[in-house]
DNA sequence: ATAAATGTTAAGAA
DNA sequence: CTTCTTAACATTTA
């Protein structure tokens, strides 16, 4: 569930409870749990993949990783979660995700003009920073949080697809047009992935991710763990051009 | 049924 | 002081 816009739509999902009270916590999570008893949530927020709980003096902060998960007003029968926080009656439950407390305000804690679901989302910063890392792989760009933030792998193989770019283009290679065409396509592909998530369609428009076949020349996708992440990649070598 | 996957971080090595 | 490598975490699906 971690790309950034599976996080907004929790966000959404849990806005009814802003401006209630903890009033019970549990979960197996090794941090100080306590803390929160007793502390109104002012504000869900999000950054990135990271699902954010904002309280008077401090926040936390919700990471979910690979395999997190969470419920709203119910549980797991078959698992113990690692956070559990009651609102009186209602209750918010998170799963195998890693929680943390951030101890300043939100607003200096995270760059919010590199969130691509951000209000604030810059698209000159980003190709600034593209810029200025010219031996940088697409295939690297993308995952890279502190340029694109909430862009995961789903988002490296689908939008480099779509402006049919090789994953192994360097950012110092790719002519300024393409540049533009990357960054302006990870926060567009952000808002589909948004709307396919909430209308459980996501995995029907993928083109390219897991996918054996090109649909543009039907011939196989290459597949390979490229770049510095070693993720996996699925592209075209005929319609993905490599620049280099 | 074994592996691999929408991900990150900490620790140690080079 | 970087930069790289490895392992750890943990759940579901193919």
């Amino acid at each position: 569930m971690p790309e950034g816009p599976s996080i907004v739509i929790l966000k959404e999902e849990a806005a009814s409870f802003e401006g209630r009270t903890i009033t019970r916590v549990a979960g197996n999570t090794t941090i100080e749990k306590e803390k929160l008893l007793d502390q109104p949530v002012l504000a869900f927020r999000s950054w990135g993949k990271q699902f954010l709980l904002e309280m008077p003096d401090f926040s936390m902060r919700v990471h979910f990783m690979l395999f997190g998960s969470y419920r709203i007003d119910e549980r797991k029968s078959w698992a113990e979660p690692r956070l559990s926080l009651g609102f009186g009656e209602r209750e918010l439950n998170f799963y195998a995700c890693s929680v943390r407390f951030i101890d300043i305000p939100l607003d200096l804690a995270f760059d919010w003009w590199a969130d691509v679901m951000s209000p604030l989302w810059d698209p000159l910063l980003a190709r600034q920073r593209l810029r200025s890392a010219p031996d940088m792989h697409a295939c690297d760009a993308i995952l890279d949080q502190d340029i694109f933030a909430g862009c995961g792998n789903i988002f490296k193989n689908e939008v480099l697809f779509r402006i049919r770019v090789h994953p192994l283009s360097t950012m110092g290679a790719l002519p300024a047009p393409k540049l533009r065409e990357l960054v302006l396509e990870c926060q567009r592909y952000a808002y589909e992935f948004y709307e396919w998530k909430k209308q459980y369609v996501l995995k029907k428009h993928w083109l390219a991710h897991t996918k054996r076949t090109c649909p543009r020349c039907n011939i196989p996708f290459s597949k390979g763990h490229l770049g510095r992440t070693q993720r996996r990649s699925f592209y075209c070598e005929r319609c993905q051009v490599k620049y280099e």
